[in-house]
DNA sequence: TCATACTGGTTTGCATTGCAAACCTATATG
DNA sequence: CATATAGGTTTGCAATGCAAACCAGTATGA
């Protein structure tokens, strides 16, 4: 997304970055899922502090970025809704880590 | 605002986030005001390729944080506003910058 | 001289968010 | 069978980001 030989001084860039990576309440989940590969709801929650009104929310939103899949399964007839990132949402989190490293890196 | 010697995989402090900083149309600005110390309305305006509306409602929530310090002289009788980073705008930017990059350093 | 345009902003209005409360469905429990 | 609990989704609201509209002062020009 960014130029490689940026101008040091041009901080356009910065408007580029990828707001649905960026927002930090889905910065946290996408950050869990690259780690951990799969995890399912109840763990989302717990690990991010999100109530569930407002995971159920961003998880949409990642979803329907293609970011994450989402995969109901039922086990022991219970629901179980699994979430794993894309490779879409894996690529979009390593390029956003590469952003903001290229920008932050500007002020050493 | 982070632990020093935080957990690898605990990644709740993202939410502990300043958005202040975080929205990138404040830290363009931010940034630019970070390397050349003080600059004008306009010029901004330009570096930042914001609307006029945009920028000064920016300027205005960044004034009310604290961040900015915003005098208006008169220059020819033309009015100049003149915007510089304050002290804790500038202890923000650092500690936004030491956040990021703690999060994005665990990933590598 | 009065209108017209430009410069430098601020305010207004709107569409989009993020957030949690309220709600829904299904299973377990007294 | 009432009531609670688990796992989510939907709703409603307050706060945001954005640009269009607006406003004041200065220069231009017929």
């Amino acid at each position: 997304m960014f130029k490689k030989k940026s101008d040091k001084y041009d901080f356009k860039p910065i408007a580029g970055i990828d707001k649905v990576v960026h927002e930090p309440a889905r910065m946290m989940i996408i950050a869990y899922l690259y780690v951990v590969e799969s995890g399912d709801f109840v763990f989302l929650m717990h690990q991010t502090g999100l109530t569930k009104g407002n995971l159920s929310s961003h998880l949409s939103k990642l979803e329907k970025a293609g970011y994450v899949e989402i995969k109901k399964e039922f086990v022991e007839k219970i629901p179980r809704t699994l979430i794993s990132l894309s490779s879409a949402g894996r690529r979009a989190f390593e390029e956003y880590q590469e952003n903001m490293k290229d920008i932050l890196g500007r002020f050493e």
